[in-house]
DNA sequence: TTTTTAAATCGAAATATTTGGATGTTTCGA
DNA sequence: TCGAAACATCCAAATATTTCGATTTAAAAA
């Protein structure tokens, strides 16, 4: 998987705020913890961060627009995974400048 | 080397825009071609990029602040080297969200 | 059915970023 | 020394992002 210019730029972008990272991180240690596939409702999020719950849907939003989360909804409840292969395929695009 | 928060996220705004990102490749590119240490002066870049001299030295600025860049003077002429010792640091952060 | 709950969307204000012109600083060359 | 060249800095305008309250939508619960 190989990510154009425009796409590096929005997950770069979705990853240069301290809430959005704040929630990536929140559901990365989800999933390590209950290994397996695992579900991130934004109502966690919500009273973890300490911003209106517009403002978490927000960003949250940007995050998925990235790619960098995948959404589905279960029934009334949001659920967030993290894409992994948008990671590595991040990840392969800042290789070459780290070698 | 560890990044903190403040640090990941600097980098990742760096990263989140198309002329830097554009300065970067450029600059990686040279450092490719001409193995070793490398110069990359500013007016080359400005040339290459269609922007206002002062956008451009904004830009790399927020490359510098960040630390993507290493910036060194030589007579007149700025030289930038890729940081690689961050760069590194920064995969090693998003490594955990790519496995 | 009506109410409640979870989350998305809209609209507007506050804030931050991007951009270029003008100017300042340093260095090289004439 | 004087002028030009290479960058950096300052300022203000244009643009984008962040934030929240209010509203909307959809699903569960009463």
């Amino acid at each position: 998987m190989t990510l154009d210019n425009k796409k590096i730029e929005r997950i770069s972008k979705a990853l240069g705020d301290p809430y959005r990272l704040k929630i990536m991180h929140a559901i990365m240690k989800m999933e390590k913890a209950q290994k397996g596939t695992c579900s991130m409702p934004c109502s966690n999020l919500v009273e973890m961060i300490d911003l209106a719950q517009s403002t978490v849907s927000h960003h949250i939003k940007q995050l998925v627009d990235a790619d960098l989360l995948i959404a589905e909804k279960e029934g009334r409840n949001a659920k967030y995974t993290i894409n992994k292969e948008v990671f590595n395929a991040y990840v392969s695009f800042l290789q070459p400048f780290a070698s």
